[in-house]
DNA sequence: CTATAATGTGACCACCAGGTCATATGACCC
DNA sequence: GGGTCATATGACCTGGTGGTCACATTATAG
């Protein structure tokens, strides 16, 4: 984590600094990026980054807590269109709020998720908590699903939560892939056409893993 | 491509070479792997590395090649269980026997699909080709399912495509994330239990793409 | 105004990267 | 033998890396 002097600093300051370490993730990833382009690019010395952090990726780790905050902050701003939703829908809507997030903070997101899915899979497992966070909501969603009847109680929960984590990191992996080429990524996202194609992979897989009884029985 | 004389060498010279060369790239990735690592773990001096190879891209582009040429000679060696087969069985007897392979190639998969997967995306689609065949295949066999009235022709092929290969690196993955910790990945990946879980993915897969006139129709 | 604490700075360090090249080795032919 | 040509070698080069530290600057307190 960042130390004191860091967050002592004026806003703008601060700005600049985490603007330039994502822009530096984004492009090279944890790994390849280099403290002297952050350094210069953020119009901060050598010195002064070896005051604020412990080294890059006490950076990064901060650009975690970053996207976690706004993440939140963004979600709460937002509101499920209905009260009577079932679990799918409420996925669909959390994936689709989840899209508009990454298309408003495109290059936090993108630094973030080429990290974690690049090189955080060879990584000593250092996000791992990050990581099981998400993967607990999931767990909790889907166990919601199956008490609701709307999955049926056969289904390997596990399996359901990696199939779920596969498509959410999927779609965000083709927003981020094709967003970026866009001029306006945000009104690409809203497009209905970009809509539909969230949704029918979704739907694809929500009727995977909800047709079941008959046929899911039939194997396991 | 490597030079002529890298392919005069001997045998188990060229392989020394391409080993470690695997080996690093298992590990490293691309972009942070070291030639100087390469060249001391295969015995050879430096100026012979570049006497074979134009840069360490190169002998990854070699690397593509000689995955491909070994896949395809280890298909060659199997065959479909039962020629009467739907398209969904095919996909699903191609994805374990690659799975097959995938273990008894652990470190060469591994190489390269970190490296495609890592760092691919961010690289100028250097790899545009290679991933362009393997789409090639998918769409034939979707196109094929449609024909043979297995999948519901309104069904956007392209987004078919999409999570056939979603699933197939997912599932992959999985397979060497989790095989990588056993002791001999390929029992593990013949036993009844990672078959299982490699079936109850894809059949959430197949009944997606499957279920169709009723459901697709209302949405598309 | 002075003394003390906090913050800022960039020259500098050791290290390793990818890549080159003059030279050495040895196989083959006359 | 001498001559030629492909192959092998590692010292060496430039340039970038992460990280340090003695010193300069600024803020705060008495």
């Amino acid at each position: 984590m960042p130390k004191r002097t860091f967050l002592n600093l004026p806003e703008e300051k601060r700005n600049n600094i985490i603007n330039a370490a994502i822009e530096e993730f984004a492009e090279y990833g944890l790994e390849n990026a280099s403290t002297n382009r952050i350094v210069s690019n953020s119009g901060i010395s050598k010195g002064s980054f070896y005051q604020y952090f412990e080294d890059k990726q006490d950076v990064f780790m901060y650009l975690l807590t970053v996207l976690e905050r706004e993440k939140m902050e963004y979600f709460k701003g937002k509101h499920p269109p209905s009260a009577n939703m079932d679990t799918f829908g409420y996925f669909r809507w959390m994936i689709k709020t989840g899209m508009e997030f990454n298309s408003a903070y495109p290059s936090l997101v993108q630094a973030i998720s080429r990290v974690m899915f690049g090189e955080g899979l060879y990584y000593g497992s250092k996000f791992a908590d990050v990581r099981e966070r998400t993967t607990q909501g999931l767990r909790a969603m889907i166990q919601q699903a199956i008490a609701n009847g709307e999955v049926d109680p056969s289904v390997d929960v596990d399996l359901a939560v990696m199939i779920m984590e596969t498509w959410s990191n999927a779609i965000s992996a083709y927003i981020l892939n094709e967003g970026m080429k866009q001029k306006d990524i945000m009104k690409w996202v809203r497009s209905t056409e970009t809509q539909e194609r969230i949704d029918k992979m979704l739907y694809v897989m929500e009727y995977g893993l909800r047709k079941t009884e008959s046929e899911f029985g039939k194997h396991f």
